[in-house]
DNA sequence: CTAAAATCGTTCGGGGACGAACTATCTGAC
DNA sequence: GTCAGATAGTTCGTCCCCGAACGATTTTAG
């Protein structure tokens, strides 16, 4: 994660390799960065909140999701989650053998399936969220307060681009 | 991915589901945006990019990583590429039975593994980095060129906070 | 010189991640 | 009303992903 070389550094020995060939670097920097951020971010995220109670990152995003709108179709929480619906399946197996969710069929559509937290899983996200937060806090501390909202306004662009 | 609601919809649940509690919802509004837009964007390179190829993430970062520094130090590969030893030794052994990379002992220190691309290796990064490349300015852009420097600084600025 | 501590890469176990194939259910055209 | 097509969720196979434990090597203390 750390990245020992400047940016510089690794630019002119991509330059090198690909001698002659038109390269946006700007680009390739906001690309590498994001993935770093994220991946760090998540790092952090598993080691300071998650892990003491044994959720993964998954884990956690499918009972936050949850806890927000529940009753909710599996469906919208793979599409809030941002992962596949057979992910989402074998989580959902996990937490309901951890007895943190609990599923159950709609009544007004046979192909659907509703989630809900149960009462653990809703005291569990009621202790941890906060703790989320202040951990989200940290992570954007480097950023000037002034800017934040750009911030999030350019990662919405970038999502933006690639959804279509 | 794509978050069927608003991000002010999500916070007036949120808070009615803690309420009372302080939250930074700009902090969440910022992390839930990095994954949203790193998990899209990883989507978008694997399918577009990568898949023709049959490679994953994962197996591209090691690849590149190891064309631009080779010959590189096992390591530094998983330090820069941010995952951890263990991912690392998998994906090298998949790419070494591919014959995309090779493994050496070090001469100077025993516990050392040296990595380097093979030829094949080297073809195949030469060829697809510039797609690579390509698919990244698609994905910036939605931002401004003017701002994209900033994009670049803020998401530093992130993985900082985080890696202390 | 040697024993203890540190470092490196691999292995192992368990969960996550996805596409493809499958079953069940619902919708729509006729 | 029926049946072809669309949609939802699960299962399966394969790979990624990590922490912990491990064996091998090097460094450090004394």
């Amino acid at each position: 994660m750390a990245g020992e070389h400047t940016l510089t550094e690794t630019e002119s020995m991509v330059a090198q390799k690909l001698d002659g060939l038109v390269l946006d670097f700007e680009a390739m920097a906001i690309a590498s960065n994001l993935f770093r951020a994220a991946n760090a971010v998540r790092n952090h995220m598993e080691r300071t909140v998650l892990a003491p109670h044994d959720l993964t990152w998954t884990a956690f995003v499918v009972l936050w999701v949850t806890w927000i709108w529940e009753p909710i179709e599996t469906r919208n929480i793979a599409a809030e989650g941002g992962f596949s619906k057979a992910t989402l399946s074998g989580v959902l197996t996990t937490l309901e053998t951890r007895e943190l969710v609990s599923r159950s069929k709609s009544k007004t559509d046979g192909r659907l399936v509703m989630v809900k937290l149960t009462p653990a899983g809703r005291r569990l996200m009621k202790k941890l969220f906060p703790k989320f937060n202040q951990e989200e806090r940290f992570v954007v501390a480097n950023i000037k307060p002034s800017e934040r909202g750009e911030a999030a306004d350019m990662l919405r662009a970038i999502c933006l681009a690639v959804t279509y």
